[in-house]
DNA sequence: TACATTACTGACCGCCCAGTCAGTACCCTG
DNA sequence: CAGGGTACTGACTGGGCGGTCAGTAATGTA
């Protein structure tokens, strides 16, 4: 079932296979890798089916039109990751300050090393495009995502253990560099090899970073803040 | 000379008109508009003239093809703004915590709210298909960019206002946040509504955080961080 | 082996669009 | 007003790509 490569590689094949269960999938890992790499306007569906290694007729067995792929290829790579990250929220027992370094090493580990990450990409790229895709992402994705901190951020300050900061806007804060990372990765950092970050460390950098930046002082007054409470 | 509106704007122009010194500067307009919103390769060359007020005959009269004029479109919106930006920077008086607010809100007025601004997401989308256009800015833009900010980190880490830290990875969490609300503005901000962010306070959330962030204790012992300091 | 089923193929169609160029009309000079 | 120079036009073309479908071969069944 499994004897040709998952996708890429152009074993030679000699012969053609019949793998009904298995095409989806890599029809759909194909289509994500070229969507990221050129943008789904410079894509042509016959390099998705190549790639996935069928021809082109065959794509257009499993899925519609090109949009449709592209379609699926965002709703299957948005599972309830989200869901699931939101569980080990509620459940953690650590400080507020232990629970986001590990919420953002997590979502690293989870979302920004894995191919799912270019997801990010394609939409930045293509939602004016696809302007239904955005309401969908937006209730699937970004509210629950930025949900989840805020209510750690907020959790920390109701404990004393962070100073009063605005959360809706400390939020931005503290996943914008996230986000930048995986959009240098599959960007400037896919074509010079200079311009490739180090990831681990940067996190490293903004996590104390914010850690210091919300920590509530023990006594002296905090810097006055600049931005207000609201 | 300028009996006609800029750009877009599709006045009736019930005479043909020739204006050879406009034209560059109104096809780049267009096409810069057109390309962040719909990406290069979706975008038609017969719009950008349209939108300019010309025939498609007209822009291959200043641009021998579309990508040539891809990349007129960015090495014309890169100017040396990022100098003039490093002059500012070295004639600062003030404390590093004051400047470094200063250049992010000067950013955000002079790029963020321009139409320059998607130039960036210009970038993220289409540097992968022409790879060459990566090394111009990485040595125009994005180096130039960090070592500004990386000098004011350094300048206030040797001046005892702000503690020890790395400073090449703090400058990514320091600049990320502005890139993340341009990328946002030219994406799903300009979808959906809702989607959209208050850059102004976002961004003092973010001044508030890091200086708060890079304060170097009075004497207390800094709460000790969770990440490493390297 | 003979036959039925169906996953898969690739040649083909028609549209779309980058790029061209012969012609048009604006402007200037006299 | 005549006439020449040139900024501009838009119909046209050639190639490329999304999508189709009649045919092919792998697999199952007896």
């Amino acid at each position: 079932m499994t004897q040709r490569a998952l996708s890429s590689a152009a074993t030679p094949a000699a012969t053609r296979q019949r793998r009904k269960e298995a095409r989806p999938q890599e029809l759909l890992d194909a289509a994500l890798d070229l969507f990221v790499e050129k943008g789904f306007a410079a894509t042509r569906s016959e390099e998705v089916a190549s790639r996935a290694g069928v021809s082109k007729g065959t794509l257009y067995l499993y899925y519609p039109s090109k949009e449709e792929l592209l379609k699926e290829v965002i709703r299957h790579n948005v599972v309830n990751q989200i869901a699931e990250g939101i569980e080990i929220v509620r459940g953690f027992e650590g400080s507020s300050a232990e629970l986001l370094g590990y919420v953002l090493r997590l979502w690293w580990e989870r979302v920004g090393e894995t191919r799912a990450s270019g997801i990010l990409k394609l939409m930045m790229s293509e939602v004016r495009n696809f302007p239904e895709i955005a309401q969908f992402w937006i209730d699937e994705v970004t509210s629950p995502a930025d949900r989840m901190i805020a209510e750690i951020v907020q959790r920390g300050i109701d404990s004393g253990e962070f100073r009063p900061v605005n959360v809706g806007d400390v939020v931005h804060a503290l996943i914008s560099p996230l986000l930048f990372l995986v959009m240098n990765k599959h960007s400037l950092g896919a074509c010079v090899a200079s311009a490739k970050l180090d990831p681990r460390a940067i996190i490293e950098a903004q996590i104390d970073l914010v850690l210091n930046g919300l920590h509530a002082p023990a006594r002296a007054k905090p810097a006055k803040a600049k931005g207000a409470k609201r």
